[in-house]
DNA sequence: CGGTTTTTTGACGATGTTCAACTCTTGTGG
DNA sequence: CCACAAGAGTTGAACATCGTCAAAAAACCG
């Protein structure tokens, strides 16, 4: 209900951010663009190596823009699937009247655009909100893949579903949860999802949105998102300077937001985060 | 954030309702019961005379409910998908300290269940909201008919899709709205797709939840609800009396909304319903 | 009818918004 | 390197929206 979308159809915003700067997460070797892919996908069905590397050449042999550039993404309705590779995007909606609601948040890994059918998104658009890297893949690269390598296939089917339940998550959070729940819920799914990537340290990661753009993700207004963060802050439940997101105490973060990552179906970052947040019982 | 949800698990409840009651819609010749569904996936996809019968076996071969009971509906994960020929039903959750949040309502013609492939829903649940009529099919049921009725899996496909995108709308209305648009949006809503499987008559259907349930359904308390309503009516955009709902003014009621029925893709029903908004002006 | 659910009402309080100003940071260009 | 501009974060005060509690009235069901 504040920001307007400046940044509705494309102009190039100044790059802020390292999101995406992985060199070696705490928990795998540095990766090549389509391993990103193979290890999002990987959360869900096991992957052969064959099957990573099938993944690692349709990444590759796509176009794929140069890094650190603010796109203006197109939306479902293209012939293309977009790789998140670094950086951060978020599809929206505005009402006539200018309020905007942020739908989804893009984080490297994801694909924004759904990898088989697709309809006409209507009015809904994407943008980057960080400056970012993606490939672009046309949706046809997929059908040969889908077809040879069914273990593929059940993952993409899985990714999307996923992808719909954190939408029935966000219609909770929404409906239900106040404004300090609301917050500590989204940053509770944040950090496992950049977990899912390696895009953490301990329990470390940068925030991809502005409080600005929290507001329009969660239905609250800017300065109600400012005051209740800080209230998050002195409850000792974060540290959040700038686009550093440092989270002080989990189990208490969690209880706070009644946050279940079951819906994220990456029970394997939930048990790596716990353990996580043992050893880094302050910092 | 009221209504603890009492039918959780299975309980009947009183059958109230009479929607579903469906004898000659004005824009359609009696219905089989698979006839529902071939109406509505004839939204998505011109059907053929064989592939409507297709549909209508594939309902008359599975077992099916008797008629106006109420049921608890398993959710997603089992393996049949929920057919709903009479009555309606919502999927839900709840958080640990009892508010709940209603996810989708399901109305005749609606598949609950994704046909194809699904995931574990988790802490989501289905319970109907009136007396109610299902047809229980087994998912593997869908497979040859998908296979060998490649429009067929198309118009499914869009349906998944569609249900999506009520999703993301949703999350706009509970982010965006104020209690008064949110009200007037979800009848809209609801008046567009009853229309769509011939629920309606002029400007009149049966809304099929209590105030109490669209309060779980629109993240607002039912106070509120009531007190909204009321000024809809004051307003003169409704009529609403026990559950026979009547749009006064649609045109208004639309734009209060700021309704834009796109993401429904029933661009004939919208259509119609211009017409009837012309033909009954005021009743 | 008699009990239950649903709708309605009132008073009060909490949560969240608006507007406007100010500060801080960050990136840019001189 | 510094000055500057622009975006982002922060603050206060007034206000609107919406929730809670409690109780009554109305509608509905068997």
């Amino acid at each position: 209900m504040d920001t307007l979308p400046r940044y509705a159809v494309s102009p190039p915003r100044p790059g802020t951010s390292a999101l995406g700067a992985r060199r070696a997460g705490p928990d795998g070797p540095p990766e090549t663009p389509g391993g990103l892919l193979a290890r999002k996908l990987g959360n869900f069905v096991d992957l052969s190596d064959q099957e990573r590397e099938v993944l690692d050449d349709l990444v590759r042999q796509n176009r794929q823009y140069g890094p650190r550039e603010h796109l203006s993404l197109e939306n479902g309705h293209s012939r293309s699937v977009n790789l998140m590779l670094e950086g951060s995007a978020c599809r929206y909606k505005i009402l006539p009247d200018g309020r905007r609601q942020i739908l989804t948040l893009f984080i490297p890994g994801d694909l924004c655009g759904r990898c088989l059918p697709d309809l006409d998104l209507g009015d809904e658009s994407v943008v980057t909100l960080t400056a970012a890297t993606v490939a672009v893949i046309p949706r046809q690269a997929f059908v040969p893949i889908v077809e040879s390598y069914p273990r593929i296939a059940r993952a993409l089917a899985w990714n999307a579903l996923v992808e719909e339940g954190v939408h029935r998550e966000w219609i909770v959070n929404i409906g239900q949860r106040t404004g300090y729940e609301r917050i500590a819920h989204l940053f509770c799914e944040l950090f496992h999802r950049l977990s899912a990537v390696g895009l953490t340290q301990g329990l470390r990661c940068e925030l991809p949105l502005t409080q600005g753009e929290l507001a329009d993700a969660l239905g609250l207004s800017a300065v109600h998102i400012n005051r209740t963060v800080q209230q998050l802050r002195s409850d000792g439940l974060i540290c959040l300077r700038g686009r550093e997101l440092t989270i002080l105490d989990f189990p208490a973060l969690q209880s706070a937001a009644m946050f279940d990552g079951q819906y994220l179906h990456l029970s394997q970052v939930a048990r790596r985060i716990e353990t996580a947040a043992r050893s880094y019982p302050d910092l």
